[in-house]
DNA sequence: TTGCTTGCAAAGGATTTGCAACATG
DNA sequence: CATGTTGCAAATCCTTTGCAAGCAA
């Protein structure tokens, strides 16, 4: 059996959560997962009004939180006071890596600092539910110079 | 010979940059030491406006500052938008475990995990500033319930 | 005296909300 | 057709900034 596609996952959020599917909505959709890095709600919003120019921006920032509850997206906060929207499903789990000189934003991963994690967790009696890890320093442009 | 104070720091930081010592910046520095927590600049205020009913919320926004750039404190960002600042000087990093039930929060700290963190942005090139780490989780209380 | 600091109030920027018109199931 | 949804604008929230008066060096 191939596995779901978002549209289908999200039609089925909303149709549990008793929501309705709207042309915004799928259109938002479509449009978050042609974007291949994060994006924020006014970047998606720019994006939005080039095909439909009557779309507000309320809208925008309600359907990213939706796709965030239907776990097709997930908030990414860098601590500039904005906040980023990347996809999440079918994708692996990732964490940034983020050049204070140039903001160049890499994803990387490393599932023994995962484990890790989990394990400190539970040191005290803790479960672990989600995580967050922002590592800041200079890319190799900016070490250079 | 003794480790200076965090008082001596500030007034060291704040002649080598040109500032002034004021009453404020004297009194709030005192008053962010003597939190045992983390604090927002919203608490500070209030805490500060007991003792001094006169004193301007724009006056902690930017003392916190000051405190933060003079080495004594660090910024916190739990993501509900609102900044805390925490003590830096004299007490060891750590890290953050966030209960998602009660919000109560407990400072953990890895070293093997820091040192995994950075030889993974060495692996990208990356020299390695700094970094956040958020654990979030449910608390043995909220697990039981 | 010079110019950094303060407190106040207004401005700012990102996000949310009230509401009337609209569209879905 | 009952209710969720939209776009607009106004409102919110935290934080920053302009400014005149006040103070440190």
């Amino acid at each position: 059996m191939a596995e779901k596609t978002e549209k289908e996952i999200f039609e089925e959020y909303l149709s549990r959560a008793n929501l309705r599917g709207t042309a915004q909505r799928g259109f938002l959709l479509d449009l978050f997962l042609k974007q291949d890095k994060h994006v924020s709600a006014e970047q998606l919003y720019d994006e939005a009004k080039k095909t439909d120019s009557t779309i507000g921006q309320a809208t925008v920032y309600r359907i990213l939180k939706l796709l965030v509850d239907a776990g097709l997206a997930r908030e990414v906060d860098f601590g500039d006071g904005i906040m980023r929207y990347e996809r999440l499903h079918g994708l692996q789990h990732h964490d940034h890596l983020i050049c204070k000189g140039c903001s160049e934003t890499i994803e990387v991963c490393d599932p023994i600092i995962e484990e890790l994690q989990k394990r400190l967790a539970e040191q005290y009696g803790y479960k672990m539910l989600d995580h967050e890890l922002y590592l800041y320093g200079l890319c190799p442009k900016c070490r250079g110079e």
